[in-house]
RNA sequence: GGGCGAUUAGCUCAGUUGGUUAGAGCACCUCGUUUACACCGAGGGGGUCGGCGGUUCGAGUCCGUCAUCGCCCA
């Protein structure tokens, strides 16, 4: 069949075409992936996006790469698995939802209670998740649907209890006090990654503790200083150096050290603390070793307000260089103090409510905010005559990056993996190439990190997440169990043995982390609950046993995601398929089998610790591989100020806007193209007026707001953050980028190529193409195409998007478009040569096609469909029918056959001269249909290979040659240039600027005098001609004659000018 | 404080193991709607490759150092 003009528009439907094409995609199931023996497997396992919002740039890069790897992957051949799916993310969609709540209703969690809130956030995952997927489905992500998984669904919820389970069997999990980020807004300790310092303005106050016993030549007071006077309450002691003579002198040799290798400004600086710690050793010294050995005696201080005696201790901890060289010890609420605390066996006093308020063990100042606590502290500490001053200072303050309030240390009971063990294989298995990290310089963060060896965190005082399946004994037995206490362990204790896979036992002491070797005495009864042993959980209620509130890090379950998702711990069944079981597993789970581990992870660096190391720790420890074989990690896509873009910054790109306005192609084209190996990549966005169409910048102010005003016309648009009714009435401002234009006018040329090539393939026959058949632009192509697929293949196997997307534009644009498509038309034009010209056209396209499909999969499935009636079988030796689809067709083998230096020699000696009479043309203003001719003086063999580009040279330049050869009569005047040692002579009489022509010669002659003396002075230098290869100096003195040639017709032209002029 | 990375044209970025005259897209200037394409074509201007020092016959590329910026970990 052909096409005519109107058939094919002259711009690429990118809406029409995707909508189209994924839905017959999905009909054909070709995102479906089953275990089959026979293939290869290829597997990646999405990295889950958050539901707490929807999808940004940042992950769309994310997802755009593993989607051609999918792709790409499919087309060589691999039976490939995507699996998708979304995490739950417990405090940030907690968080979100919550402060929704608040703002539009006025309520808290508490007003609403654990099942309604949960029952809410259910419903904002339902809405984000959809919102999520469908984002994934219009950037043309290839995914298993069926398979999409959610770390709070049946399956996952099933991997993390027995995960946990298996945990706590082999004692790698315990309950201990610590330290941890309070949230006194969301009542939840928080990780230290969801901590942000900030900058603000605030005090420095300096307090006077009275010594209690006061002998003669002792001070009447210490000084101590603090920038939150309201934690004196919970003082338990004040530090002192134990030697602070010797750190004073390592203060001054580490300032000396400095000193030596210090710039001037620098020096001043150091000097005036040189100074001062020799001064300190005047005014202060003697005052802190008094203390030091008041310390050591035990003595104390009174606690003002409280008035409760605490000890003046000697630990490290105080910097006699620093202030008055004392400083008070607040073990329960700040981090130094808790180590000091556990160093010197001090007691640890939290004087905080969970959500924030002073409580008991702060007496009189019981039930205030903290920060009426602080204002009331300082007051009463001046009236006492014991604020000896305050200093306005900038202090670092933690803020919750989850509620933005202020962070408070605080001591507080938490479950923690122990990670000695698990943190080590997972550096193994790194270190011995199980698991290869790509580029290979973030190896070591990855080892750093987990070298560490730090016990994890794992619980979080929230309602929305996995709730940590352990109960614990009461404190007395409910009276209608008939037994007593010491029966009732036992029973429990009986039910431990009966069932050892589904109940484990582990006594904890609730007050603090059991010391090594140390017997429990005073234990609590903790037991775990394995997954399906409801009717143990309902006997453990019954006895009085109640299960902890807590939840597990959300980190937990997504540790659990490549196996989790494929089903295990059911070895005997495959998972479910769209909710349903899934029977091909028959008596075995295949898919764990068959995927397991998975082929390369994709993701953002930032996670590496935080996701992939655990990853890996408990695919080792639950399935005994590896999680994956590889880990890819992208750049992140900055906004226009190099901020990473964030749902919670509000500088998010929706995807879905570059869609609407240039396509899913042009995005991924894009995207791919930005995708290198070192840089992150800055993305500056403008809104686009729905109203005039002018571009309004996005700034860090308007970047948030529901609504912006159009800094052109003045009226109002809505954003991607409205939501009221007044808001969403306004119509959409869309987001735009440059950025995205280079795949937009990419995906339009290519497409307009096609629609070329449909439109002159009327009367297309397949049949082998012979070599005597192939034109040198024939050859030239398919030597080029050859090296490219060659070269996309390789970049695509080491993940080298950006290098991919280059490769492929050069070619399509330059060669393809620029060059073959113009030279072809020649001979479709000609009835003898069209045949064949089709047929190596249309094999040209279909390898371009399949080249191209992973990266922008729309488009090239578009000409596929419409190539398959004009031309439905291709192929150069034997023709054969193409397959129905781009996506399922075979990978391009990069033939070596068809790669030839020599003709690609020969073709850039024809695209010189072109381009060097374009730009006489150009030059001389010659008006296009306005014919020049020309004269190439040239030996023999050069004549012989340019001669049967005639035609070409006439409709790409409108220049027809009237001889080749040595003895060419040169016509005068002329406009002459050198092109690789031809000389070409463009007759312009009746038509030449002269001046035009000696300006350009004189450049010319001034150019190739500079590059000759550069090269004459490095050929004259001994120790170049010595020592370089001999093969670069022999390049260099070719180089150089062959300049010397140039100027030498370029002077002869200046002075043929000169003469005419 | 420790680690990693970046600094190349007005903007956003390439530049493989050191080797001819440092590239692209956008923006800019000139010309042009010739039946694939103005989301286009032809031509052009624009860079002492952050500073300094070193290794080398030769450095954008390797080493040191300083400056600025970013990220990760304390």
């Amino acid at each position: 069949m052909t096409f005519t003009e109107s058939e094919l528009p002259k711009q690429y439907d990118h809406l029409a075409a995707q909508k189209r094409w994924y839905a017959f995609w999905e009909s054909r199931g070709y995102f479906r992936s089953d275990p089959d023996p026979k293939r290869r497997a290829f597997s990646i396992v999405i990295p889950p996006p958050n539901v707490t919002g929807a999808l940004h740039l940042g992950h769309a890069l994310n997802n755009t790469n593993q989607d051609i790897t999918i792709r790409f992957k499919r087309m060589q051949g691999f039976n490939t698995l995507w699996m998708p799916g979304t995490d739950h993310a417990g405090i940030a969609t907690q968080a979100v939802v919550e402060r929704r709540i608040l703002q539009e209703e006025k309520k808290s969690r508490h007003d609403l209670g654990r099942e309604a809130l949960v029952a809410r956030i259910w419903a904002w995952k339902e809405q984000y998740e959809a919102r999520i997927i469908s984002q994934l489905k219009e950037m043309g992500c290839s995914c298993d649907w069926r398979r999409t998984r959610f770390t709070f669904d049946e399956v996952c919820a099933r991997a993390v209890r027995h995960t946990f389970f298996r945990l706590f069997k082999a004692g790698l999990i315990f309950r201990g006090l610590r330290l941890v980020n309070w949230d006194t807004f969301l009542q939840t300790a928080v990780s230290d990654d969801e901590v942000f310092q900030e900058t603000v303005q605030g005090n420095f106050w300096h307090i006077r503790y009275p010594v209690i016993d006061r002998k003669p030549g002792e001070p009447e007071h210490v000084v101590v200083a603090t920038t939150r006077p309201e934690t004196m309450l919970g003082d338990t002691a004040v530090a002192v150096h134990p030697d602070p003579a010797a750190a004073l002198d390592k203060a001054e040799a580490e300032l000396r050290a400095k000193l030596a290798g210090a710039s001037e400004k620098e020096k001043q600086e150091i000097t005036g603390d040189l100074e001062a710690i020799a001064g300190r050793r005047e005014t202060h010294l003697p005052g802190l070793l008094k203390l030091r050995d008041m310390a050591r005696a035990g003595r104390k201080v009174m606690l003002p307000l409280l008035n409760r005696p605490i000890p003046l201790v000697a630990d490290e901890w105080a910097k006699p260089e620093l202030g008055s060289g004392c400083v008070k010890i607040t073990p329960g609420h700040d981090p130094n103090d808790y180590d000091v605390g556990l160093r010197q066996k001090l007691p640890m006093i939290d004087i905080l409510t969970d959500d924030g308020q002073l409580n008991e063990n702060a007496g009189p100042y019981k039930g205030l905010s903290i920060a009426d606590g602080r204002n009331r502290v300082v007051a009463d500490l001046e009236k006492l005559g014991l604020i000896e001053q305050v200093e306005e200072r900038q202090i670092e303050l933690p803020m919750s990056d989850r509620s933005k309030t202020p962070i408070e240390p605080r001591r507080t009971l938490q479950w923690f993996v122990k990670m000695e063990s698990l943190a080590q294989s997972a550096m193994d298995a790194v270190e011995d190439g199980r698991v290869r990290i790509i580029p290979e310089r973030f190896r070591r963060s990855y080892l750093d990190w987990l070298s560490e060896k730090r016990d994890w965190p794992v619980s979080r005082q929230l309602w929305w997440g996995h709730r940590i399946p352990v109960w614990r004994e009461p404190q007395n037995v409910p009276p209608d169990v008939a037994v007593g206490f010491i029966e009732l362990r036992q029973k429990v204790e009986e039910l431990a043995d009966k069932y050892p896979d589904k109940v484990s036992l582990q006594p904890f002491e609730s007050f603090r982390p059991p010391m090594d070797g140390e017997e429990l005495v005073n234990f609590t009864l903790s037991v775990c609950v394995n997954h399906g042993a409801e009717d143990i959980e309902r006997q453990l209620a019954h006895w009085g046993y109640t299960q902890d509130p807590d939840v597990l890090d959300t980190w937990f379950s997504s540790a659990l995601w490549p196996h989790s998702t494929m089903g295990w711990p059911d070895l005997k069944n495959n998972p479910p398929l769209d909710g349903r079981p899934d029977p091909a597993g028959n008596g075995q789970n295949r898919v764990l089998d068959y995927y397991y581990p998975t082929s390369v992870l994709m993701t953002g660096r930032d996670i590496l610790s935080l996701w992939v190391a655990r990853m890996v720790l408990t695919g080792l420890f639950n399935v005994g591989d590896v999680p994956f074989r590889e880990v890819y990690l992208h750049p992140k896509i900055l906004d226009g100020y190099g901020e990473t873009m964030s749902k919670s910054k509000g500088n998010g790109v929706d995807p879905l806007d570059i869609i609407q306005l240039s396509g899913a192609d042009a995005l991924r084209f894009g995207l791919a193209h930005l995708t290198t190996e070192t840089q992150d990549v800055r993305v500056p966005v403008e809104f686009k007026c729905p109203d005039c169409e002018a571009l309004v910048e996005q700034t860090r102010a308007n970047r948030v707001l529901a609504r912006v005003k159009c800094s052109h016309c003045g009226k109002p648009f809505s954003t991607q953050w409205a939501e009221k009714p007044e808001d969403t009435a306004l119509p959409r401002g869309l987001v735009v980028s440059e950025r995205f234009e280079l795949g937009r006018n990419f995906c339009n040329k290519f497409w307009n190529a096609s629609r070329f090539a449909l439109l002159n393939l009327e009367g297309y026959a397949p049949a082998p193409v012979t070599e005597a058949e192939l034109t040198v632009e024939d050859r030239w192509l398919l030597s080029r195409l050859s090296s490219v697929t060659a070269k996309v293949t390789s970049a695509l196997e080491k993940y080298e998007f950006g290098e991919a997307a280059r490769a492929l534009y050069d070619f399509a644009w330059d060669e393809f478009c620029s060059f073959y498509v113009e030279m072809v038309k020649y001979r479709l034009n000609n009835q003898e040569l069209r045949p064949a010209a089709q047929r190596v056209l249309a094999h040209a396209l279909d390898a371009l096609l399949r080249l191209l499909h992973p990266i922008i999969p729309f488009v090239t499935e578009e000409v596929w469909q419409l190539l398959a009636k004009a031309a439905p079988a291709r192929g150069l030796a034997k023709p054969e029918p193409a397959a129905p689809s781009v996506m399922i067709a075979t990978w391009p083998q990069a033939g070596a056959s068809h790669q030839d230096a020599a003709i690609e020699a020969r073709f850039a000696r024809f695209q010189e001269v072109l381009k060097g009479l374009r730009d006489v043309r150009a030059r001389q203003n010659i008006a296009p249909k306005q014919r020049i001719e020309f004269v190439a003086r040239c030996d023999d063999k050069a004549a012989a290979l340019l001669k049967p580009m005639e035609p070409y040279f006439e409709s790409m330049a409108g220049a027809k040659p009237r001889a080749w050869g040595q003895g060419a009569a040169v016509p005068s005047p002329s406009a002459s240039f050198t092109a690789s040692g031809i000389e070409i002579f463009v007759d312009l009489a009746g038509l030449i600027d002269v001046s035009a022509e000696i300006a350009k010669n004189e450049k010319e002659r001034a150019r190739l005098l500079g590059l000759i003396s550069g090269k004459e002075k490095k050929l004259s230098n001994e120790a170049f001609v010595s020592k370089a290869p001999p093969d670069v100096v022999q390049k260099e003195r070719a180089s150089l004659s062959t300049l010397q040639a140039s100027l030498r017709s370029t002077e002869k032209a200046l002075d043929d000018l000169r003469k005419r002029g």
